[in-house]
DNA sequence: AAATCTTTTGAGCGATCGTTCTAAAATGAC
DNA sequence: GTCATTTTAGAACGATCGCTCAAAAGATTT
């Protein structure tokens, strides 16, 4: 069996603990002192468990990224049967997610600025996949015949992605789940119709 | 004539060097040492001059909104004679502004992310007065009878900004001026229809 | 020139930052 | 019980944070 004196912290509730501090005060606002405190944890057992802040952050950010709140995109691209199904799905589950009480407001990838330079780098590429993901699910879309052939994959990829970073800063701002499925309603009115 | 050695800096100059700062890296992230080092002069000075780090900020803040950058979306309310115009304009200057490349990318209020709560709540409800000024000139367009009486003035007011807001992101995630340009032209798809 | 007033300078204050280290505590192996 | 191993607790490291202060410097007034 393994040896040594056995840890006394679950070590994904101290994740969970992290995440939201991360999520709710950002990257640099959030100090080991916060950390340890909220986790429970002494800084030794976070250094030995983590690595340094860093790679807690990347562990926070990957973690999310998996979670529901960080997955709903993928989620309704793979479930809707149609672009316009997908999109519609991720803006108002967006409006939801960003507006959960048992959650901080607004998407994590967009609220925890960050100064450290290779954080913040690591974030905004997150946050520019979403352009190339809906890029690539409008082109299926014009390809298989769904929206015109006349209409911009690109253009829309960047449309969509600025109305759901919009979003989470108005989430942050304290609008309402109402105010932002409104809001994901007339952000739809761009769909491509036919010409 | 006024006594005493004469202040050996320019005040306005100082100012912008600091709006700089803060608009780049954010509220916290810009140490007293970095805004010394931009302003030329010593902490002993700038404490003299504006206060404390606070009360710059503010000062910053005000300048802003008195800049192009700051005010282009009230400058766009009166001299555009329709609701339409007007928030076309909003969102093209938007796209223009958050792209000069004689300045940080984005919006001010959006993107110097601040822990301290007083200046947060300080720059929400300043990013957060858009959407009542959007409000009133969607209200005033609904009772002229420009868009529909159906229409939403204030459902319409938060996707506008949202979108503003969104953009302001893209453009600190590298958007291009074509980019948000594009964007700005979709977003204006939502904009209502007689029934 | 002397006195007065204001600004500049640069050291340095206490607090907090991320991080490391040492010693005690708690386990399995022998 | 003794040793090896791992985690714990808590002090403390150097660096940086926002900020202050005493002394020197540069100007006007008398």
């Amino acid at each position: 069996m393994r040896r040594g004196r056995p840890p006394t912290f679950d070590r994904a509730a101290a994740l969970a603990a992290a995440t939201r501090l991360f999520w709710q005060n950002g990257y640099e606002a959030t100090s080991i002192h916060d950390l340890t405190d909220a986790m429970g944890i002494r800084p030794g057992s976070l250094y030995a468990a983590f690595g340094d802040k860093k790679a807690l952050f990347n562990e926070v950010i990957e973690a999310y990224g998996r979670s529901p709140a960080g997955e709903f995109v993928w989620a309704a691209m793979k479930r809707e049967p149609t672009a316009h199904d997908a999109f519609h799905r991720i803006l108002l589950d967006a409006a939801a997610m960003y507006t959960d009480p048992e959650t901080p407001a607004g998407n994590l990838l967009c609220s925890a600025a960050a100064a450290d330079v290779e954080v913040a780098v690591y974030m905004r590429d997150l946050r520019n996949a979403s352009v190339d993901t809906f890029e690539k699910r409008l082109t299926t879309a014009r390809d298989e015949g769904e929206i015109p052939a006349t209409a911009d994959p690109r253009k829309l990829a960047a449309y969509f992605t600025a109305v759901m970073h919009g979003m989470s800063q108005r989430a942050r701002d304290g609008a309402t789940a109402a105010e932002l499925t409104d809001t994901a309603e007339l952000a739809m009115a761009a769909w491509p119709k036919a010409a």
